[in-house]
DNA sequence: TTGCATATACGAAGACTTTCGTATATACTT
DNA sequence: AAGTATATACGAAAGTCTTCGTATATGCAA
């Protein structure tokens, strides 16, 4: 359980968000979804870019012609999982459930992901039951 | 459901918990916790807390003798709140499930807890029910 | 009331993030 | 091959967060 790996910043995740959903990505590409929400130049997108390549290691690059292409090396799974931890801690006193609480609040899930949810907690008790 | 109010840092949040877990505290008794996990001086934490109560309002104080007694004024619930949906938003692509089995995926939650969250989602089953 | 311990006030440095202007490189078109 | 459009490289400014040194105020004890 790691916890010196570098959190990514929201303008980071934002930059990740699209690698994870589009697949590899130019940073035109990249800069032109994120420009439709928000007023950012395109040498802005580019330097974060940069820096998640070579100072944090988030992402890698390979050239095709002239421009580079841009993937994720930090996995959606692992940053979430990074995140969610961090957030236990400092904010929910590490309890799970009132994270889970707050979370599901808010009543934006479908019926389908409530009992998507139970079954979920169901296979978590039979996983200890069987230790 | 403003989106504009300031979310505290993570080290605003540390004293928040603090003034969350033990109600109104002074500087020197908040820094004596901080400082028991975490070399800090004193004067960065005084500076923290004065930031929280004279730029950003979460807190406020009063005076007693000559030191001020600090208390939040962002409740736990709400900067819970205002965390989750941002985590949600910039993490989750805004699927409350996803997040959940992320907490709930790796931690040690108590059958106890587990338990709880199954009645908390019958609960909200029957509420949309009775919509 | 003088001095000590302790509190707050203030200012600024250092680190990090975000931003962008400008310079330079590269491919494509004509 | 020269010109244009577009990409990357680089450096630095501006903003925020964190840190702390130093100055100043205040209450209490001798």
């Amino acid at each position: 359980m790691q916890r010196k790996d570098k959190k990514p910043t929201e303008s980071e995740l934002e930059i990740l968000r699209i690698l994870w959903d589009n697949g590899p990505s130019t940073v035109r590409e990249i800069h032109d979804i994120i420009s439709k929400t928000k007023d950012v130049g395109y040498t802005t997108t580019l330097k974060l870019m940069q820096i998640m390549t070579e100072k944090k290691g988030f992402l890698t690059r390979a050239k095709s012609g002239k421009t580079h292409i841009y993937s994720a090396l930090l996995t959606e799974s692992k940053a979430q999982q990074g995140l969610v931890d961090r957030l236990l801690d400092t904010a929910f006193d590490g309890s799970a459930m009132k994270l889970v609480m707050k979370a599901l609040g808010n009543r934006n899930s479908s019926p389908d992901e409530l009992k998507k949810i139970k079954e979920f907690i169901d296979q978590l008790e039979k996983d200890r039951d069987n230790d």
